[in-house]
DNA sequence: GACTTATTTAAGTCATTGCTTCATTATTGA
DNA sequence: TCAATAATGAAGCAATGACTTAAATAAGTC
């Protein structure tokens, strides 16, 4: 997946904004929020096509996108691994010190000497 | 946050993957995982140090590498924007279907004719 | 103090990327 | 059919990025 690369790009980064606020959004829609040119939108928006961050429609000369939400739930997994093996390690370590402040508590005597 | 940029590349999210695994490692445990020479995994460990997704400690020459979870949790927050908006349309998309079945069901007949 | 190990910095090269302008394709409507 | 609209494709250019080798910094060891 290359997701990662088609995200790297903060106007690629607004454009998923902008369909996700709105749905569906024709390529003329997508460039009025820009002050680049239509070339410049209509390459990134080949980027967001081959990384399938969206999908596009054929309306008349128009083309309507709209976000493909499955890379995006991919990555979600992917970051995830990483959050949770962080929260896993402070459940492990809440684990030794609910372990510890127990033994503690049932023989104190023992530690202080 | 420049965290997409800096995820952007394959061997820092290699890099992000040992460190998942292990835990801490030095930079030298890192290159250790690659063909490409030291300078050039510093570097990309430089990126990911300004990224704030490391942190490092010093340890005699080494430095100790290890995940920084927040920009990774801020990520996660980021992407989750995007699938729980998806998830929330077919969740409304489920209620008329079902508020539709129920009408259907109390009055099947004024529907049929 | 010189030597080795660990890591980074500096400088140069090559490929990639994002923007621009100009040209092209596709579709609608006079 | 011709002009207008919508979008993309092509070519050129400047900036960025990733790699290399060589040099510098830092800390432990003899």
């Amino acid at each position: 997946m290359d997701t990662f690369a088609a995200l790297a790009e903060p106007t690629r980064r607004t454009i998923l904004e902008m369909l996700r606020r709105s749905g569906t959004l024709s390529a003329s829609d997508i460039c009025r929020g820009f002050t680049t040119s239509p070339p410049s939108i209509s390459q990134h928006l080949k980027v967001l096509r081959e990384a399938k961050l969206v999908r596009v429609e054929k309306r008349a000369q128009q083309r309507i996108y709209a976000i493909n939400p499955e890379p995006l739930r991919e990555l979600e997994r992917w970051v995830q691994r990483f959050t949770e093996e962080v929260d896993e390690r402070f459940r492990r370590l809440d684990d030794v010190l609910e372990i510890e402040k127990q033994r503690l508590a049932e023989a104190p005597r023992e530690e202080t000497h």
